[in-house]
DNA sequence: CGGGCGCGATGACATCTGTCATGGGTTTCT
DNA sequence: AGAAACCCATGACAGATGTCATCGCGCCCG
């Protein structure tokens, strides 16, 4: 019998596939989660064969509880689900040491394979989203352009980013014009979309 | 027997809500689909009682799906599930004719009651999603502002959404430069951010 | 050791944006 | 009829932004 921790802010959701999981003979969900801190502390205790975690959660990320988790309990493998697939959240899971990545449009039969696969000691990453993730290719922007980058989404001025960055104004201009040169956008701020859209940031 | 169908892109969700309401004795769910055409198709051909659709699918938008729902099949209540509550999304959806609003983060036995609810005549919004419409008020945009705001969401430079709006710079920068002062930001890009939360555009 | 690369900064310049004043046209409400 | 709101446009100005050249510092690699 494999023991499967599942993490979802959605309670609708996570219910429903503990039902789903449920109906495999050997498969069997031990606890839930609805936040990445409560995934984390649960797993902690009952110490589950298998943890399926959510992407996106309120607190934490899915990746980051896969990283605690990998180094917390290594018995346990861990296998992401998500809505959104970004190309550069994929590379960040398997990273993370994370052994599945699966969209949540695949059907019930593959989740249960995949956790049986994962749980073997096999990897499976849902071929779509490993596509993608090839033909995104690698981030040309350097770490700290990304960082920048980043500030740069929810629009706040250049002044602010260089406050938070604790950059000179014209510092940040520079990262910013490389950035957008890089990414081919016209300005900083599709530059930003663009770069998170490929998984950049 | 309350006849359903469910509408949602993603398939494990679907299947789960699917496996959900079908343990309820007076449910029974009639029709899937996967996009919200397939939605309207299956509809006429089914007839059912209460149709469950996601608000974010491929092709059309949910809200589009319950307004054509509202005229081909008068008899059929219609109820949106959303990952994303935005409050615009709510005043449309009402708009629509929407009997009920949920997020996915409600337990299975509400959605049950609320499936039951609508197919009475009655209505039901998420409370927390309701709080939240209010509290976030009417739009003080108006029509074109709105469509601008729109177009400058995906970081576009001013003369590139001048072309696509068909108006003169000048006066795009006008809209604009109303729009950050009504939404309280400091630029456009801000300004685009704030009202998309706020749903407002 | 030298060269390449990233980090951080400055200055100069052209362009883009945001803001304001102004005007004329339409529709809607009083 | 008049006021108020919206639509569309123009012109002017200041400040923000994008781009480029250039500098010094530290690091790693051949």
């Amino acid at each position: 019998m494999i023991r499967i921790l599942l993490a979802d802010d959605e309670h609708l959701i996570r219910g429903a596939m503990a039902a789903l999981l449920s109906l495999e003979d050997d498969l069997e969900v031990v606890a839930q989660a609805a936040t990445g801190a409560e995934a984390l502390a649960t797993a902690r205790v009952v110490r589950p064969d298998v943890a399926v975690i959510d992407l996106q959660m309120p607190d934490l990320d899915g990746v980051s509880v896969a990283q605690a988790l990998a180094s917390d309990l290594p018995t346990c493998s861990t296998m992401i689900v998500t809505s959104h697939g970004r190309p550069g959240h994929l590379k960040r899971a398997l990273a993370a040491g994370v052994r599945g990545f699966l969209p949540k449009t695949v059907s019930s039969d593959v989740l249960a394979t995949v956790v049986r696969t994962v749980h073997n000691g096999g990897r499976y990453v849902d071929p779509a989203l490993a596509a993608e993730a090839i033909s995104a290719g690698d981030s040309p922007l350097t770490p700290r352009e990304a960082d920048v980058l980043e500030l740069a989404l929810e629009g706040a001025p250049i002044d602010e980013i260089a406050r938070r960055a604790s950059l000179s104004p014209g510092t940040v201009r520079n990262y910013l014009s490389s950035a957008v040169g890089k990414t081919g956008a016209s300005n900083r701020h599709e530059a930003a979309r663009l770069a998170r859209a490929r998984g950049w940031i």
